[in-house]
DNA sequence: CGAGATAATAGAACGCTGTTCGATTTAGCG
DNA sequence: CGCTAAATCGAACAGCGTTCTATTATCTCG
């Protein structure tokens, strides 16, 4: 027999898939505070030098595993019904709004470096391709499509930014959390902030994702009344 | 006469304001990437441990110093002509989206701990305000000024995000990195990115900043269009 | 005024990080 | 088989945020 399985196990043999596709899995089980070189190495089995052979930076390895992930998102939007340009364009942003919610590393390093990210590149162009199909100038398009995918990810930045220290560290809850918050706006002066108080209970029982379809539905809107004029 | 001018200068005497304001001078002058607590101390001529006594964190030392940014932002948006709540919101968005491109570190720490943060809570209330004067429901009007939060914030983190590695080592200037992307577009396949080919020549035109005030717009004739009905 | 308490300051030390480097091992090929 | 190039490895380095303890200034009050 070839003790190559047996007497290995010291030499790890690599790749760009295997260091990019587990650069994602631990950035996805440990998040970004936990992703170090250190860490994906011994995932990989393998040296610390190793992944630098394949990768020349960490930014460059986040870039990669920013746009490996996008694979999803661009099988998930591949077949769009057609019927209503700005619903087309609104699945689009959805799913990359719900994909950057679950994995807050990628709204900071989406469309970076574009060189490296070929599948971000072809995302932008399909929610181009259905503002395209409006009655707008190219100039308007660009603009359009430039405003729907920095709402896209300049609020799902914001959502998923990381919670306050005391959640982190399980001392309470996110629910519990929210109620301080409240309770904090509420104990503000009515005359100096009228409007945190016009809508205090609105924000005690919001959720992100609906409101971020609801701002982002006034964005369409607006584009919508633009392509129609 | 008392040597304390003469003999001290090993002590120095610190403060609160002093630590915050010459924390935002650093980092303007040097960036974030400069932004080290040893930078700090030094200029502050102090140790390390005396930013200690004041701050206990990092994050917490770049949530006030946003804060303190923000004194300025409150100062130019005091008087709103009032004639009508749109044009508000969006002196008020602009305002804020100047103060972010210049300093991106702002992006983000804006709002994170709105507790050591007063003036960001004021901002949000102000805009907010103008938002109240339009006839939405509570619900619509809290959404409404998310979203354009979100927009701003999201879009300025985005044009404000540090420039390639080759731009910063002064191998080759923006206005050529902008001329090189766009070749770099133009050589991609028409048939598979047919927008990004449909708006090349505005992408090698663009300005971000009227960009954003374009996008912008968008959104407010969304939110226009919504208190109209 | 002077001594004890408290508020501030100082910088060495710790553990962790991204990154570099030279040595070492593997694989491919004439 | 031997040689060259591709890969792997982990110790070492410089720098970071943060902690800790010793030290000094300032204040309080009998």
């Amino acid at each position: 027999m070839t003790d190559a399985p047996a007497r290995a196990a010291k030499r790890a043999s690599l790749s760009m898939e295997a260091v990019v596709s587990e650069a994602v899995a631990l950035l996805d089980e440990a998040g970004d505070q936990a992703f170090t070189f250190r860490a994906l190495a011994s995932r990989l089995g393998a040296g610390v030098g190793s992944v630098y052979w394949y990768v020349s930076n960490k930014d460059e390895l986040l870039d990669r595993a920013s746009d490996h992930v996008l694979e999803d998102v661009l099988a998930a939007t591949e077949h769009l019904d057609g019927a209503d340009p700005i619903e087309d364009a609104r699945a689009v942003a959805v799913t990359l709004f719900d994909a950057i919610v679950q994995r807050p590393w990628l709204a900071a390093y989406f469309m970076r470096d574009v060189e490296q990210q070929p599948n971000a590149l072809r995302l932008f162009d399909r929610l181009g391709r259905q503002i395209m199909r409006l009655d707008l100038t190219p100039r308007e398009t660009f603009d359009a499509v430039s405003a729907i995918t920095g709402f896209v990810i300049g609020t799902a930045a914001d959502l998923s930014q990381q919670p306050p220290q005391a959640v982190r560290d399980g001392k309470i809850s996110a629910a519990q959390q929210l109620d301080d918050a409240v309770a904090q706006w509420r104990a503000l002066d009515p005359d100096e902030f009228p409007f945190l108080h016009h809508v205090l209970d609105e924000f005690a029982g919001h959720d992100d994702a609906t409101q971020f379809r609801a701002g982002l539905d006034l964005l369409l809107a607006g584009i919508r009344l633009k392509a129609g004029a």
